[in-house]
DNA sequence: TTACCGTCGTTTGTATGCAACAGACTCTTG
DNA sequence: CAAGAGTCTGTTGCATACAAACGACGGTAA
Protein backbone atom coordinates (compact mmCIF):
# COMPACT_ATOMS: atom_id res chain seq x y z
CA UNK A 1 0.00 0.00 0.00
CA UNK A 2 1.32 3.10 -1.22
CA UNK A 3 -1.09 5.78 -1.08
CA UNK A 4 1.01 8.59 -1.18
CA UNK A 5 2.71 7.92 -4.05
CA UNK A 6 -0.60 6.58 -5.70
CA UNK A 7 -0.49 10.24 -7.83
CA UNK A 8 -3.98 10.52 -8.76
CA UNK A 9 -2.96 11.53 -12.29
CA UNK A 10 -4.22 15.46 -12.72
CA UNK A 11 -6.25 16.56 -9.96
CA UNK A 12 -3.43 16.88 -8.49
CA UNK A 13 -2.31 19.14 -10.44
CA UNK A 14 -6.11 20.95 -9.48
CA UNK A 15 -6.14 20.07 -5.41
CA UNK A 16 -2.45 20.51 -4.80
CA UNK A 17 -3.14 23.88 -6.19
CA UNK A 18 -6.26 24.47 -4.13
CA UNK A 19 -4.59 23.65 -1.20
CA UNK A 20 -1.46 25.66 -2.20
CA UNK A 21 -3.54 28.56 -2.87
CA UNK A 22 -5.90 28.05 0.49
CA UNK A 23 -2.89 28.31 2.78
CA UNK A 24 -1.29 30.96 1.17
CA UNK A 25 -4.44 32.87 1.95
CA UNK A 26 -4.55 31.33 5.60
CA UNK A 27 -1.05 32.32 5.95
CA UNK A 28 -1.96 35.57 6.28
CA UNK A 29 1.08 36.83 4.11
CA UNK A 30 -1.56 38.55 2.10
CA UNK A 31 -3.97 40.84 4.87
CA UNK A 32 -7.50 40.84 4.57
CA UNK A 33 -8.63 43.01 1.69
CA UNK A 34 -5.26 42.76 0.03
CA UNK A 35 -5.77 42.06 -3.90
CA UNK A 36 -4.82 38.45 -4.90
CA UNK A 37 -3.82 39.05 -8.68
CA UNK A 38 -4.50 35.81 -11.22
CA UNK A 39 -1.19 36.48 -13.16
CA UNK A 40 0.70 36.46 -10.03
CA UNK A 41 -0.94 33.23 -8.60
CA UNK A 42 -0.12 31.45 -11.73
CA UNK A 43 3.54 33.03 -12.03
CA UNK A 44 3.93 31.67 -8.44
CA UNK A 45 3.03 28.58 -8.67
CA UNK A 46 3.94 27.35 -12.15
CA UNK A 47 1.12 27.02 -13.57
CA UNK A 48 -1.50 29.44 -16.18
CA UNK A 49 -4.38 31.89 -14.86
CA UNK A 50 -6.81 29.26 -15.72
CA UNK A 51 -6.50 26.18 -13.31
CA UNK A 52 -5.71 29.78 -10.58
CA UNK A 53 -8.94 31.31 -11.64
CA UNK A 54 -10.91 27.97 -10.56
CA UNK A 55 -9.35 27.33 -7.50
CA UNK A 56 -10.00 30.60 -6.63
CA UNK A 57 -13.93 30.22 -7.40
CA UNK A 58 -13.64 27.76 -4.87
CA UNK A 59 -11.92 29.47 -2.40
CA UNK A 60 -14.74 31.71 -2.90
CA UNK A 61 -17.34 29.51 -2.09
CA UNK A 62 -15.18 28.86 1.39
CA UNK A 63 -15.50 32.39 2.41
CA UNK A 64 -11.64 33.06 2.34
CA UNK A 65 -11.85 35.40 -0.40
CA UNK A 66 -14.16 38.14 -2.36
CA UNK A 67 -14.32 38.22 -6.08
CA UNK A 68 -15.56 41.65 -7.46
CA UNK A 69 -16.40 40.72 -11.24
CA UNK A 70 -14.15 42.81 -13.51
CA UNK A 71 -12.26 43.95 -10.46
CA UNK A 72 -10.66 41.38 -8.73
CA UNK A 73 -9.85 38.72 -5.97
CA UNK A 74 -9.27 39.78 -2.56
CA UNK A 75 -8.47 37.98 0.28
CA UNK A 76 -11.64 37.83 2.98
CA UNK A 77 -11.80 36.77 6.96
CA UNK A 78 -15.12 35.28 7.26
CA UNK A 79 -17.31 37.31 9.85
CA UNK A 80 -17.49 36.19 13.29
CA UNK A 81 -21.82 35.62 12.25
CA UNK A 82 -20.86 33.22 9.52
CA UNK A 83 -18.68 31.23 12.05
CA UNK A 84 -21.42 31.23 14.78
CA UNK A 85 -23.42 29.87 11.76
CA UNK A 86 -21.03 27.29 10.66
CA UNK A 87 -20.87 26.28 14.11
CA UNK A 88 -24.83 25.62 14.77
CA UNK A 89 -23.93 23.25 11.23
CA UNK A 90 -21.05 21.25 12.39
CA UNK A 91 -23.17 20.71 15.89
CA UNK A 92 -26.02 19.48 13.83
CA UNK A 93 -23.88 17.52 11.54
CA UNK A 94 -21.75 15.69 13.87
CA UNK A 95 -24.91 15.06 16.22
CA UNK A 96 -26.20 13.02 13.11
CA UNK A 97 -23.18 11.57 12.98
CA UNK A 98 -22.78 10.13 16.77
CA UNK A 99 -26.83 9.28 16.26
CA UNK A 100 -25.98 7.20 12.89
CA UNK A 101 -22.53 6.07 14.54
CA UNK A 102 -24.67 4.66 18.01
CA UNK A 103 -26.83 2.80 15.53
CA UNK A 104 -23.89 0.25 13.98
CA UNK A 105 -22.50 -2.41 15.52
CA UNK A 106 -19.02 -3.20 16.51
CA UNK A 107 -17.27 -1.03 13.57
CA UNK A 108 -13.77 -0.85 13.36
CA UNK A 109 -14.01 3.07 13.95
CA UNK A 110 -14.88 2.29 17.11
CA UNK A 111 -11.57 0.93 18.04
CA UNK A 112 -9.58 3.92 16.30
CA UNK A 113 -11.64 5.90 18.73
CA UNK A 114 -10.76 3.62 22.09
CA UNK A 115 -7.58 4.76 21.00
CA UNK A 116 -7.92 8.06 20.38
CA UNK A 117 -8.91 8.67 23.61
CA UNK A 118 -6.10 6.71 25.05
CA UNK A 119 -3.86 8.55 23.28
CA UNK A 120 -5.80 12.21 24.11
CA UNK A 121 -5.70 11.16 28.00
CA UNK A 122 -1.86 10.93 27.48
CA UNK A 123 -1.36 13.91 25.47
CA UNK A 124 -3.41 15.72 28.44
CA UNK A 125 -1.58 14.30 31.46
CA UNK A 126 1.84 15.28 29.24
CA UNK A 127 0.67 18.93 28.34
CA UNK A 128 0.87 18.48 24.54
CA UNK A 129 -1.23 20.79 23.02
CA UNK A 130 -0.37 19.75 19.78
CA UNK A 131 -0.90 16.13 19.94
CA UNK A 132 -4.21 16.80 21.23
CA UNK A 133 -5.43 18.98 18.84
CA UNK A 134 -4.74 16.24 16.40
CA UNK A 135 -6.46 13.91 18.08
CA UNK A 136 -9.80 16.04 18.75
CA UNK A 137 -9.41 16.40 14.82
CA UNK A 138 -9.05 13.02 14.30
CA UNK A 139 -12.16 11.78 17.06
CA UNK A 140 -14.45 14.20 15.36
CA UNK A 141 -13.79 13.10 11.62
CA UNK A 142 -13.39 9.37 12.92
CA UNK A 143 -17.01 10.04 14.34
CA UNK A 144 -18.72 11.36 11.14
CA UNK A 145 -16.22 8.70 9.09
CA UNK A 146 -18.52 6.12 11.12
CA UNK A 147 -21.54 7.47 10.25
CA UNK A 148 -21.67 5.55 6.58
CA UNK A 149 -22.55 7.99 5.58
CA UNK A 150 -21.10 9.54 2.54
CA UNK A 151 -23.31 11.92 1.82
CA UNK A 152 -23.18 13.85 5.46
CA UNK A 153 -19.44 12.80 5.42
CA UNK A 154 -19.26 15.35 1.83
CA UNK A 155 -20.96 18.01 3.62
CA UNK A 156 -18.94 17.54 6.76
CA UNK A 157 -15.82 18.16 4.53
CA UNK A 158 -17.42 21.32 2.88
CA UNK A 159 -18.40 22.10 6.28
CA UNK A 160 -14.80 21.84 7.75
CA UNK A 161 -13.02 23.57 4.62
CA UNK A 162 -15.32 26.69 5.56
CA UNK A 163 -14.34 26.45 9.28
CA UNK A 164 -10.57 26.31 8.27
CA UNK A 165 -10.12 29.94 8.83
CA UNK A 166 -11.28 29.62 12.17
CA UNK A 167 -9.05 26.26 12.79
CA UNK A 168 -6.25 27.54 11.28
CA UNK A 169 -5.94 31.17 11.98
CA UNK A 170 -7.46 31.96 15.04
CA UNK A 171 -6.11 28.97 16.84
CA UNK A 172 -7.89 28.91 19.73
CA UNK A 173 -5.55 28.96 22.92
CA UNK A 174 -6.85 26.31 24.89
CA UNK A 175 -7.78 27.27 27.67
CA UNK A 176 -6.68 23.97 30.49
CA UNK A 177 -9.99 23.91 32.37
CA UNK A 178 -11.51 23.61 28.69
CA UNK A 179 -9.36 21.21 27.64
CA UNK A 180 -10.29 18.39 30.65
CA UNK A 181 -13.90 19.17 29.85
CA UNK A 182 -13.41 18.28 26.27
CA UNK A 183 -12.06 15.10 26.95
CA UNK A 184 -14.43 14.03 29.63
CA UNK A 185 -16.75 15.31 26.72
CA UNK A 186 -15.29 12.64 24.24
CA UNK A 187 -15.04 9.98 26.55
CA UNK A 188 -19.23 10.52 27.30
CA UNK A 189 -20.07 10.60 23.31
CA UNK A 190 -17.92 7.48 23.12
CA UNK A 191 -19.36 5.57 25.99
CA UNK A 192 -22.73 6.71 24.52
CA UNK A 193 -22.19 5.06 21.12
CA UNK A 194 -20.75 2.41 22.72
CA UNK A 195 -24.18 1.84 24.79
CA UNK A 196 -26.07 1.84 21.13
CA UNK A 197 -27.96 4.77 22.71
CA UNK A 198 -28.53 6.90 19.79
CA UNK A 199 -30.09 9.74 21.57
CA UNK A 200 -27.73 9.74 24.25
CA UNK A 201 -24.79 10.00 21.46
CA UNK A 202 -25.95 12.58 19.44
CA UNK A 203 -27.05 14.68 22.60
CA UNK A 204 -24.12 14.34 24.00
CA UNK A 205 -22.05 15.00 20.74
CA UNK A 206 -24.24 18.15 20.17
CA UNK A 207 -23.14 19.36 24.18
CA UNK A 208 -19.58 18.90 23.07
CA UNK A 209 -19.66 20.73 19.70
CA UNK A 210 -21.76 23.85 21.02
CA UNK A 211 -19.29 24.09 24.38
CA UNK A 212 -16.33 23.95 22.20
CA UNK A 213 -17.88 26.69 19.90
CA UNK A 214 -18.85 28.96 22.38
CA UNK A 215 -15.15 27.92 23.37
CA UNK A 216 -13.88 29.17 20.25
CA UNK A 217 -16.04 32.23 19.92
CA UNK A 218 -15.30 33.98 22.98
CA UNK A 219 -11.55 33.41 22.08
CA UNK A 220 -11.85 35.09 19.01
CA UNK A 221 -11.84 38.59 19.91
CA UNK A 222 -13.71 41.87 18.28
CA UNK A 223 -12.74 42.87 14.71
CA UNK A 224 -9.97 45.55 14.94
CA UNK A 225 -11.48 49.05 14.03
CA UNK B 1 -35.33 53.69 -11.53
CA UNK B 2 -35.04 51.47 -14.43
CA UNK B 3 -33.45 48.05 -13.01
CA UNK B 4 -34.06 46.36 -15.11
CA UNK B 5 -32.29 48.01 -18.17
CA UNK B 6 -29.47 48.78 -15.84
CA UNK B 7 -27.66 45.64 -17.00
CA UNK B 8 -24.91 44.44 -14.56
CA UNK B 9 -21.92 45.09 -16.94
CA UNK B 10 -20.44 41.09 -17.78
CA UNK B 11 -22.06 39.39 -15.18
CA UNK B 12 -25.03 39.17 -17.21
CA UNK B 13 -22.92 37.37 -19.60
CA UNK B 14 -22.16 34.80 -16.44
CA UNK B 15 -24.92 34.35 -14.83
CA UNK B 16 -27.19 34.41 -17.67
CA UNK B 17 -25.27 31.20 -19.20
CA UNK B 18 -25.56 29.82 -15.01
CA UNK B 19 -28.96 30.08 -15.39
CA UNK B 20 -29.59 29.13 -18.55
CA UNK B 21 -27.25 25.86 -18.19
CA UNK B 22 -29.38 25.60 -14.95
CA UNK B 23 -33.00 25.87 -16.36
CA UNK B 24 -31.49 23.55 -19.26
CA UNK B 25 -30.80 20.50 -16.67
CA UNK B 26 -33.50 21.40 -14.23
CA UNK B 27 -35.64 21.00 -18.03
CA UNK B 28 -35.52 17.31 -17.92
CA UNK B 29 -33.89 17.56 -21.33
CA UNK B 30 -31.09 15.40 -20.16
CA UNK B 31 -32.15 12.66 -18.47
CA UNK B 32 -30.32 11.78 -15.25
CA UNK B 33 -26.90 9.93 -15.80
CA UNK B 34 -26.49 12.00 -19.27
CA UNK B 35 -23.60 13.61 -20.42
CA UNK B 36 -23.54 17.20 -20.95
CA UNK B 37 -20.59 17.76 -23.16
CA UNK B 38 -18.62 20.83 -22.80
CA UNK B 39 -18.30 21.83 -26.67
CA UNK B 40 -22.03 21.14 -26.88
CA UNK B 41 -23.59 23.73 -24.27
CA UNK B 42 -21.24 26.63 -26.00
CA UNK B 43 -22.40 26.36 -29.29
CA UNK B 44 -25.78 25.89 -27.96
CA UNK B 45 -25.11 29.31 -26.08
CA UNK B 46 -22.90 30.38 -28.40
CA UNK B 47 -20.02 31.20 -26.26
CA UNK B 48 -16.48 29.67 -26.06
CA UNK B 49 -15.78 26.69 -23.44
CA UNK B 50 -14.12 28.65 -20.68
CA UNK B 51 -17.14 30.00 -19.53
CA UNK B 52 -19.36 27.27 -19.75
CA UNK B 53 -16.27 25.37 -18.34
CA UNK B 54 -16.96 27.73 -14.99
CA UNK B 55 -20.70 27.89 -14.67
CA UNK B 56 -20.45 23.72 -14.76
CA UNK B 57 -18.18 23.90 -11.75
CA UNK B 58 -21.05 26.18 -10.12
CA UNK B 59 -23.53 23.75 -10.64
CA UNK B 60 -21.11 21.38 -9.33
CA UNK B 61 -21.59 23.42 -6.13
CA UNK B 62 -25.02 23.18 -6.26
CA UNK B 63 -24.97 19.72 -6.50
CA UNK B 64 -26.73 19.49 -10.32
CA UNK B 65 -23.94 18.07 -11.65
CA UNK B 66 -21.22 15.64 -11.07
CA UNK B 67 -17.73 16.31 -12.80
CA UNK B 68 -15.96 13.21 -13.30
CA UNK B 69 -12.37 14.88 -14.05
CA UNK B 70 -11.27 14.04 -17.52
CA UNK B 71 -14.19 11.99 -18.16
CA UNK B 72 -17.03 14.95 -18.46
CA UNK B 73 -19.89 16.30 -16.55
CA UNK B 74 -23.27 14.46 -15.93
CA UNK B 75 -26.52 14.97 -14.79
CA UNK B 76 -26.69 13.85 -11.62
CA UNK B 77 -28.48 10.63 -10.34
CA UNK B 78 -28.77 9.62 -6.80
CA UNK B 79 -28.82 5.74 -6.18
CA UNK B 80 -31.01 4.27 -3.84
CA UNK B 81 -28.48 4.26 -1.08
CA UNK B 82 -27.63 8.29 -1.76
CA UNK B 83 -31.26 9.05 -1.23
CA UNK B 84 -31.59 7.81 1.89
CA UNK B 85 -28.28 9.27 3.28
CA UNK B 86 -29.86 12.49 1.78
CA UNK B 87 -32.96 12.63 3.56
CA UNK B 88 -31.00 11.38 6.90
CA UNK B 89 -28.64 14.44 6.43
CA UNK B 90 -32.52 16.38 5.37
CA UNK B 91 -33.98 15.54 8.57
CA UNK B 92 -31.11 16.89 10.29
CA UNK B 93 -30.69 20.23 8.23
CA UNK B 94 -34.67 21.31 8.76
CA UNK B 95 -34.15 19.97 12.57
CA UNK B 96 -31.95 22.83 13.18
CA UNK B 97 -33.76 25.21 10.80
CA UNK B 98 -36.73 25.00 12.73
CA UNK B 99 -35.21 24.84 15.91
CA UNK B 100 -33.37 28.36 15.01
CA UNK B 101 -36.51 29.65 13.83
CA UNK B 102 -38.50 28.63 16.99
CA UNK B 103 -35.69 30.88 18.72
CA UNK B 104 -36.76 33.66 16.71
CA UNK B 105 -39.56 36.27 17.59
CA UNK B 106 -42.27 36.93 15.76
CA UNK B 107 -40.16 37.37 11.66
CA UNK B 108 -42.03 37.78 8.45
CA UNK B 109 -41.87 34.38 7.82
CA UNK B 110 -44.15 32.97 10.43
CA UNK B 111 -47.04 34.89 8.68
CA UNK B 112 -45.87 33.11 5.46
CA UNK B 113 -45.94 29.77 7.04
CA UNK B 114 -49.46 30.59 8.78
CA UNK B 115 -51.02 31.74 5.03
CA UNK B 116 -49.18 28.52 3.63
CA UNK B 117 -50.56 26.33 5.66
CA UNK B 118 -54.21 27.93 5.14
CA UNK B 119 -53.68 27.19 1.38
CA UNK B 120 -52.69 23.83 1.95
CA UNK B 121 -55.93 22.77 3.86
CA UNK B 122 -57.29 24.59 1.02
CA UNK B 123 -55.95 22.61 -1.36
CA UNK B 124 -56.03 19.25 0.44
CA UNK B 125 -59.72 19.90 0.32
CA UNK B 126 -59.95 20.60 -3.44
CA UNK B 127 -57.84 18.06 -3.91
CA UNK B 128 -55.25 19.62 -5.91
CA UNK B 129 -52.11 18.00 -5.39
CA UNK B 130 -50.25 20.09 -8.00
CA UNK B 131 -50.88 23.33 -5.76
CA UNK B 132 -50.42 21.44 -2.75
CA UNK B 133 -46.47 19.58 -3.70
CA UNK B 134 -46.15 23.27 -4.00
CA UNK B 135 -47.20 24.42 -1.52
CA UNK B 136 -44.95 21.89 0.80
CA UNK B 137 -42.03 22.93 -1.07
CA UNK B 138 -42.80 26.83 -0.07
CA UNK B 139 -43.18 25.18 3.70
CA UNK B 140 -39.85 23.51 4.17
CA UNK B 141 -37.78 26.52 2.47
CA UNK B 142 -39.83 29.14 4.14
CA UNK B 143 -38.49 27.39 7.81
CA UNK B 144 -34.85 27.05 5.92
CA UNK B 145 -34.90 30.77 5.11
CA UNK B 146 -36.67 32.09 8.66
CA UNK B 147 -33.66 29.67 10.48
CA UNK B 148 -31.66 33.01 9.04
CA UNK B 149 -28.75 31.03 8.66
CA UNK B 150 -27.15 31.87 5.44
CA UNK B 151 -24.62 28.58 5.60
CA UNK B 152 -27.50 26.65 6.67
CA UNK B 153 -29.47 27.80 3.85
CA UNK B 154 -26.60 26.99 0.98
CA UNK B 155 -25.89 23.30 2.38
CA UNK B 156 -29.72 22.84 2.26
CA UNK B 157 -29.84 23.89 -1.17
CA UNK B 158 -27.16 21.57 -2.15
CA UNK B 159 -28.38 18.92 -0.41
CA UNK B 160 -31.90 19.51 -2.39
CA UNK B 161 -30.36 19.31 -5.96
CA UNK B 162 -28.91 16.53 -4.71
CA UNK B 163 -31.97 14.89 -3.88
CA UNK B 164 -34.00 15.63 -7.15
CA UNK B 165 -36.64 16.47 -4.56
CA UNK B 166 -38.95 18.02 -7.40
CA UNK B 167 -38.67 14.93 -9.15
CA UNK B 168 -39.83 12.76 -5.75
CA UNK B 169 -42.34 14.93 -4.21
CA UNK B 170 -44.62 14.62 -7.12
CA UNK B 171 -44.78 10.59 -6.15
CA UNK B 172 -45.27 11.03 -2.59
CA UNK B 173 -47.93 13.20 -3.11
CA UNK B 174 -50.62 10.65 -4.76
CA UNK B 175 -50.92 8.69 -1.55
CA UNK B 176 -54.16 10.86 -0.35
CA UNK B 177 -53.55 9.19 3.81
CA UNK B 178 -50.17 10.68 3.62
CA UNK B 179 -51.34 14.12 2.55
CA UNK B 180 -53.20 14.12 5.30
CA UNK B 181 -51.02 13.28 7.38
CA UNK B 182 -48.62 15.62 6.39
CA UNK B 183 -50.59 18.36 6.79
CA UNK B 184 -51.30 17.67 10.51
CA UNK B 185 -47.08 17.49 10.52
CA UNK B 186 -46.93 20.72 8.93
CA UNK B 187 -49.50 22.33 11.36
CA UNK B 188 -47.60 20.58 14.28
CA UNK B 189 -44.58 21.90 13.27
CA UNK B 190 -45.70 25.87 13.18
CA UNK B 191 -47.39 25.52 16.36
CA UNK B 192 -43.94 24.47 18.08
CA UNK B 193 -42.43 27.39 16.47
CA UNK B 194 -45.12 29.75 17.55
CA UNK B 195 -44.71 28.43 21.11
CA UNK B 196 -40.86 28.99 20.82
CA UNK B 197 -40.19 25.44 21.50
CA UNK B 198 -37.09 25.00 19.76
CA UNK B 199 -36.99 21.50 21.11
CA UNK B 200 -40.40 20.72 20.46
CA UNK B 201 -39.78 22.34 16.71
CA UNK B 202 -36.64 20.38 16.16
CA UNK B 203 -38.23 17.28 17.12
CA UNK B 204 -41.61 17.76 14.83
CA UNK B 205 -39.99 18.67 11.96
CA UNK B 206 -37.59 15.40 12.24
CA UNK B 207 -40.92 13.36 12.65
CA UNK B 208 -42.14 15.00 9.24
CA UNK B 209 -39.17 14.78 7.24
CA UNK B 210 -38.57 11.03 7.98
CA UNK B 211 -42.32 9.87 7.62
CA UNK B 212 -42.11 12.19 4.59
CA UNK B 213 -38.85 10.51 3.52
CA UNK B 214 -40.07 6.66 4.55
CA UNK B 215 -43.23 7.97 1.80
CA UNK B 216 -40.70 8.66 -0.88
CA UNK B 217 -38.73 5.67 -0.28
CA UNK B 218 -41.24 2.96 -0.39
CA UNK B 219 -43.15 4.96 -3.46
CA UNK B 220 -39.38 5.12 -5.55
CA UNK B 221 -39.05 1.49 -7.00
CA UNK B 222 -36.19 -0.45 -7.65
CA UNK B 223 -34.15 1.38 -10.20
CA UNK B 224 -34.77 -0.46 -13.60
CA UNK B 225 -32.21 -3.70 -14.85
C1' DT C 1 -8.00 74.93 -3.19
C1' DT C 2 -11.32 71.77 -4.96
C1' DA C 3 -13.98 69.41 -8.17
C1' DC C 4 -14.10 67.20 -12.51
C1' DC C 5 -12.59 65.07 -16.76
C1' DG C 6 -9.53 62.43 -19.65
C1' DT C 7 -5.85 59.23 -20.07
C1' DC C 8 -3.28 55.15 -18.71
C1' DG C 9 -1.93 50.94 -16.52
C1' DT C 10 -3.45 46.87 -14.37
C1' DT C 11 -6.61 43.19 -14.01
C1' DT C 12 -10.14 40.40 -15.39
C1' DG C 13 -13.15 37.80 -18.95
C1' DT C 14 -13.31 35.20 -23.13
C1' DA C 15 -11.69 32.76 -27.23
C1' DT C 16 -8.83 29.43 -29.30
C1' DG C 17 -5.29 25.84 -29.88
C1' DC C 18 -3.03 21.82 -28.34
C1' DA C 19 -1.91 17.77 -25.71
C1' DA C 20 -3.45 13.99 -22.77
C1' DC C 21 -6.54 10.85 -20.99
C1' DA C 22 -10.81 7.72 -20.66
C1' DG C 23 -13.73 4.65 -22.72
C1' DA C 24 -15.39 2.00 -26.66
C1' DC C 25 -14.67 -0.65 -30.56
C1' DT C 26 -12.35 -3.90 -33.38
C1' DC C 27 -9.14 -7.15 -34.57
C1' DT C 28 -6.32 -10.82 -33.38
C1' DT C 29 -5.19 -15.03 -30.97
C1' DG C 30 -5.71 -19.06 -27.95
C1' DC D 1 -16.34 -18.81 -29.32
C1' DA D 2 -14.17 -16.00 -25.76
C1' DA D 3 -10.63 -13.06 -23.99
C1' DG D 4 -7.18 -9.64 -24.46
C1' DA D 5 -4.46 -6.15 -26.66
C1' DG D 6 -4.25 -2.29 -29.63
C1' DT D 7 -6.26 1.57 -31.87
C1' DC D 8 -9.30 5.39 -32.34
C1' DT D 9 -12.58 8.85 -31.35
C1' DG D 10 -14.53 11.99 -28.24
C1' DT D 11 -13.89 14.84 -24.30
C1' DT D 12 -11.52 17.29 -20.92
C1' DG D 13 -7.47 20.19 -18.85
C1' DC D 14 -4.29 23.67 -19.53
C1' DA D 15 -1.70 27.35 -21.81
C1' DT D 16 -1.70 31.40 -24.36
C1' DA D 17 -3.49 35.56 -26.74
C1' DC D 18 -6.42 39.35 -27.03
C1' DA D 19 -9.91 42.71 -25.86
C1' DA D 20 -12.69 45.26 -22.56
C1' DA D 21 -13.51 47.31 -18.28
C1' DC D 22 -12.39 49.25 -13.85
C1' DG D 23 -9.89 52.32 -10.90
C1' DA D 24 -6.16 55.47 -10.16
C1' DC D 25 -3.54 59.28 -11.35
C1' DG D 26 -2.67 63.67 -13.13
C1' DG D 27 -4.00 67.78 -15.32
C1' DT D 28 -7.20 71.51 -15.91
C1' DA D 29 -10.61 74.83 -14.89
C1' DA D 30 -13.64 77.32 -11.72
Amino acid sequence: MQDDLMVIPEAVGQEGLLERIRRLVLGGEFPPGALLPEAYLAQEFDVSRTPVREALKQLQHEGLVEIRPKVGTFVREPTRREIIELFQLKESLEGLAASLLARRGEVPELTILRRNLEDSDEAVLAGDTEAYARLVHEFHWTIVRGSDNYKLFEHYERLMNQLAYQRLVLRTVEHPGRIAASTGEHHAVLEMIEHKDPFGAESAMRNHVYASSREALVTEPERKP
